[in-house]
DNA sequence: ACAATGAAGGCGAACGTTCGGGTGAACGTT
DNA sequence: AACGTTCACCCGAACGTTCGCCTTCATTGT
């Protein structure tokens, strides 16, 4: 392996100090024409690149910025990592910063975590997601007042940058669909209420009922996790009763759920779009594949990677981002399944 | 933000000199007891922890591990980055690694990037995946003598480390269990013939029909994309003719054929796992719920992140490796599409 | 009594940068 | 001829570590 080329070897080679190489690659220097060249071609001839380790290191910055999520279990999918990650990824390398994954643990060695990587220099801010209510994470940032953008949001009274999809307008689309297509009687396949994104998709439900004149009936807001199994159960309650009794839409708070609906209802004997519409959330890269093919709504993930980062930059260069909290707006897919 | 805390500041607090710190911290000191422990204290009270920026300057390594991947469409999922990535990161934690994710690009920019990230001292290794033949990274980072892993394989004649999945004992596993239920007339929905993972996967397809004693009819192998589109034609073209005539088993390649595959079939009025069977490749999340459930061939992805990471490891530090080429074995799950 | 030994810890240097100040020569001004 | 300016470049220092060598002092052996 070749050794690396320093800038020694580069000012050696071109007759002059090395920092005076250094200030010519900085752009910050008073040298002739001709030095400036002699060193340029020497820079090219060797090969010369910047350690950035020891540039990191006399900027005191690590241009890192750490990333953990939460692993999906084997039967689940997270469809969203990647393209998540690749928009951070672009958006990142474009302002000459690099993505620090890490792994995800729970509870108090979460924090430990993410200070580990503050005391040790690794990184000069974080992206994080999953947020919920109370996530201790965005306390100890907070005080520490360290530079992070959290994508999701959690307990209205707190103040931080963030980036998040607005789930309840997702859902009122959905609902104004359904609606639209004249259905009356709606109920919602919802995930347990200590989850605030759940929540947040669910007020959108609410609130698109009311706007629609329609009555909710708690009988028809199932909650529970937001799993293949949960949604196949609660679709088979939902729609146990009879044509006249039973609602004639579920909207599921996401795709997995939704296509245990789906089963739920096939192994009723119902005709899916036709004597039930189903809409899902998420847009599932299966979705559209599936018998029929799920209405769902789609998240713009790479608009809201991208977001994160340009936010967490700004912070982490100490300059005022021109935005802090961006909601962003999901769009309803219409395929057949309602 | 609290400053940071050096190792002079916590000399100063104990009484020493800074080296001394670091002498303890690292276990090769000749001190007494009192003194270690007085250190000791400092640094706790201190919270003192060493800057990696700066240790890794010293040790004139990265302690960095890059990779990239290719962003799926967005109307395909990668299902296995998660469980890649997860088990890559805890695997090069317990070694003192990082991840470094760098953007995807094409062409000769691909290699580019490698070798910027190399001469820029970011990086100590590469985890290389979606490998071909010729691969240009491969040919690059051989000759640079640089520490990497392939996820994959490439040509037969160059020799790198590597850990990569039996395809073909995949489609073995497939075929066997087909004649194991009676099936005679097997058809191959593959993919086109300058994919390396794709005449693996086909190679054991034709394997085992020969051991089975059955013919390889050329009509009966349908090579395209491995989209759910190609899928879908394929198994029509396929399943076109009489029940007699046509095959009463498809195998494709990933499950994104297959689900097209199965599509097909529900339209020509087939019933599957009794009219036709059909075997996917992959395990997609999704292929569990659909309907109905796929049978399929799962690939032990997090064994192939830990072992990939663990080999470039030894790499790194420049021990020799336990193993060079590992081959991992996937396991048919048997669902009722067959 | 004096050298040899060993323990305990200090000290200088280096890794590859960047940055600010310094310096010598050439030049123009009075 | 003496002086200030500018140009073009050099040099020292620092970022936070680690590593090898050196110094100091007490103890031991003869």
């Amino acid at each position: 392996m070749s050794q690396k080329v320093t800038l020694k070897q580069v000012a050696v080679h071109a007759g002059v100090s090395y920092q005076t190489v250094s200030k010519v690659l900085n752009g910050q220097a008073q040298v002739s024409k001709e030095t400036r060249d002699r060193i340029i071609k020497a820079v090219h001839d060797l090969g010369y690149r910047p350690n950035q380790i020891a540039r990191n290191m006399r900027a005191k910055r690590s241009h890192m910025i750490g990333y953990s999520w939460v692993p999906t279990s084997p039967n689940q999918v997270n469809h969203i990592l990647d393209q998540f990650l690749s928009s951070m990824l672009q958006e990142a390398a474009a302002a000459g910063y690099h993505l620090l994954p890490f792994p995800f643990r729970e509870g108090q060695a979460q924090v430990d975590d993410y200070r580990e990587l503050i005391n040790t220099g690794r990184v000069d801010g974080f992206v994080i997601s999953s947020v919920n209510y109370n996530d201790p994470r965005i306390a100890f940032l907070l005080e520490r007042k360290f530079p992070f953008v959290a994508f999701g949001r959690s307990n209205p009274e707190l103040d931080f940058p963030n980036v998040d999809i607005d789930g309840a307008n997702g859902l009122c689309q959905a609902v104004e669909y359904l609606i639209s297509r004249q259905h009356r009687r709606i109920a919602a396949i919802a995930w347990p209420e200590d989850s605030r994104v759940g929540n947040d998709r669910l007020g959108g439900f609410f609130e698109a009922m009311k706007a629609g004149g329609l009555e909710i009936r708690p009988e028809w807001i199932e909650r529970g996790e937001g799993t293949f199994e949960f949604g196949c159960q609660a679709a088979a309650r939902l729609l146990g009763s009879s044509a006249s009794e039973r609602p004639t839409a579920i909207v599921a708070l996401n795709d997995t759920q939704a296509i245990g609906a789906l089963h739920a209802a096939r192994q009723l004997g119902l005709e899916i779009g036709q004597d039930v519409a189903i809409i899902g959330f998420d847009d599932a890269p299966m979705s559209q594949y599936l018998f029929p093919p799920l209405t769902t709504v789609r998240q713009p993930i790479q608009e809201a990677g991208r977001e994160c980062v340009e936010i967490l930059v700004a912070l982490m260069k100490g300059t005022q981002p021109l935005k802090r909290n961006v909601l962003l707006q999901p769009e309803l897919i219409r395929r057949t399944s309602a």
